[in-house]
DNA sequence: CTGAAAGCGCTTACAG
DNA sequence: CTGAAAGCGCTTACAG
């Protein structure tokens, strides 16, 4: 199958001659129609169209000295997560007219060599642990726009973060478990050590126990990734120790269909024997079996106002240090209530 | 939050003129280090660095009519099928050096102003039916690179396609219905009306059941959306008017979980009274109660070749005219086979 | 409301 | 191996 090259696309300077004005004034018409009178308004428009001419993006990005164009970076391109997450993003883009540029970078690997910069997008969303202090310090110095997402920056950088309520929203769930369903031993899969929305996580766990008079047994307090296979095994090694454990309180949903798993090997009835709650409300929550009970992340309206704060930093150069959406408590099966099936 | 503008970078003059050479010789450096000589590009790098010199993509871009970026185009993010789509064509771009432009496009609305075209991409792939068959044409008269995901062009357009074999493998699929488990009121939630895929399965679906002396009763096939919702609904539907069926084939997988759901509401016990299995193979199909056998679909693949054949057709002005990716029946437990828990 | 001209920051034949 | 200069296709003060 091939694909040779055509003539040439039509230029400012085509367009100009057809029409017989300058291209100052193609130029205007393209940035701002109403200055140029109604007359040459139709002529442009007809040499326009005649000549199926577009403009060309990147000597427009030159002359204007900037790109129109956002960067979104990310670790990897994994998990349910991900897909709501770029949906909020692309709306505003789309709505802002502005394009939407996505790149994945190793791990904090390769320290240099960025895909994405003040080279080819006016401003950056950055996701979660992708790049390093020493990275976000020095792209802080160059007054390069940046939003992170679901990670503080460190204490001295002005980066603008956008993440939600977690430690509030816990305490709420955990509760629950203790005051509806009598749940003392409660087990908690609190994610990567590193993880911040897991520290707050951890904070409300804490707090509502020792709000009911209970103390924490750290036997309780399982790390680990955010991951199946991690919360299957780390669930029998649990039960393996503390037969007693009648609550599982998952970092993430994800985690829980592990859970589920190792549970049901194990013999233990959810809920009547033991609860499980989790933490996000994924797409594929209620229908696990039994539907989950968990908190529901807004994870599209994190990509959503990322993208609207860093929209306005580029247009305003300011934007809301913090900003935290709120969660929100969803009932189902898995705790023990009766959800309508 | 405040982000203050801060000096203008450096420009390639500014290089040229600390390093006391011309700014060709800097051009060179970055394209063609090696033609530099050895003397010449100590002094380059070292003028580069005390600069912080970025050269500009914008100028780059237009001195050489290209943009080193390609675009995906889509209708609408979500479900499972995206993410590893998406990480095929991100891990290729990247490997590459390419840029990746993601957009979406109200499907099939608004069919004049695309976000993405020649004047921001060197290519584009397709997913889906995300443009109109006048748009394709209109774009393929520009000789604009483009690939096709899932979806052939019209019948004189050579536009390349990446897609995945469907027919042969539903085929075994229902065979092995029929042959294994004994089944022999198969109904199929086939999915959209004009989906490519879902014609191709309904081939192989027809095929089985012919090759088996049996004959296709209209009423198991049923249209729809690839959707939990919509398979839910179906599910209720055929057994209300034929309680005989004793398999349910889902053109997905994301359907199967609302076949699921009826199935249990109805009292019916999956799979020794009703076999259900379904196509792609997402992350969650072994996760569903009971696990799901399915073909699996190789989305990543789909993704990763679409992104090659772009790159080839954009570089080379050749690609395949069509790429079929062999997809793979996986046995679990929803057909009645023993599957290891 | 419109035009002439300089400039955005690079690349690349053409000479040497 | 290197430089001077034209060109990539736009935008935008400056005049008028």
């Amino acid at each position: 199958m091939t694909n040779t090259p055509t003539t040439p696309n039509a230029t400012i300077r085509d367009v100009a001659r057809l029409a017989g004005v300058s291209v100052a004034t193609i130029s205007r018409y393209l940035n701002n129609p109403e200055v140029v009178s109604e007359e040459t308004r139709k002529v442009v428009q007809d040499a326009m169209a005649s000549l199926k001419y577009v403009p060309n993006t990147a000597a427009r990005n030159l002359a204007n000295r900037r790109t129109n164009t956002i960067g979104l970076l990310l670790t990897d391109i994994r998990s349910d997560f991900f897909t709501p997450m770029l949906r909020g993003i692309e709306g505003v883009t789309n709505e802002e007219n502005y394009r939407l540029l996505i790149s994945t970078v190793g791990n904090r690997l390769n320290p240099q060599a960025l895909p994405l910069g003040p080279e080819n997008t006016d401003g950056l969303i950055i996701f979660l642990d992708t790049l390093s202090e020493d990275q976000l310090r020095k792209m802080t110095e160059t007054h390069y726009p940046m939003v992170l997402i679901h990670q503080s920056p460190p204490a001295d950088l002005p980066i603008p973060v956008v993440t939600i309520e977690n430690k509030a929203a816990t305490q709420r769930l955990i509760t629950h478990l203790i005051d509806v369903h009598g749940r003392r031993a409660i087990g908690f899969l609190r994610g990567p050590e590193d993880n911040q929305d897991s520290g707050w996580r951890e904070q409300g766990y804490r707090a509502a126990i020792t709000a009911h008079g209970g103390q924490v047994n750290e036997d309780f307090v399982c790390y680990g990734g955010f991951d199946r296979t991690q919360g299957y095994k780390a669930t029998l090694a649990l039960f393996a120790s503390h037969p007693e454990t009648d609550a599982v309180f998952t970092g993430d949903d994800e985690t829980a269909i592990g859970v589920l798993k190792a549970l049901q090997e194990l013999g233990k009835v959810v809920p009547d024997e033991v609860s499980v709650v989790g933490f996000d409300d994924q797409i594929l929550s209620p229908f696990l079996s039994p539907p989950l009970t968990t908190i529901h992340a807004p994870t599209e309206q994190v990509g959503s106002e990322a993208t609207r704060q860093l929209i306005r930093l580029i247009r305003t150069g300011e934007a809301d240090p913090i900003t935290l959406l709120p969660t929100e408590l969803v009932i189902r099966r898995s705790c023990g209530c009766n959800f309508p099936a």
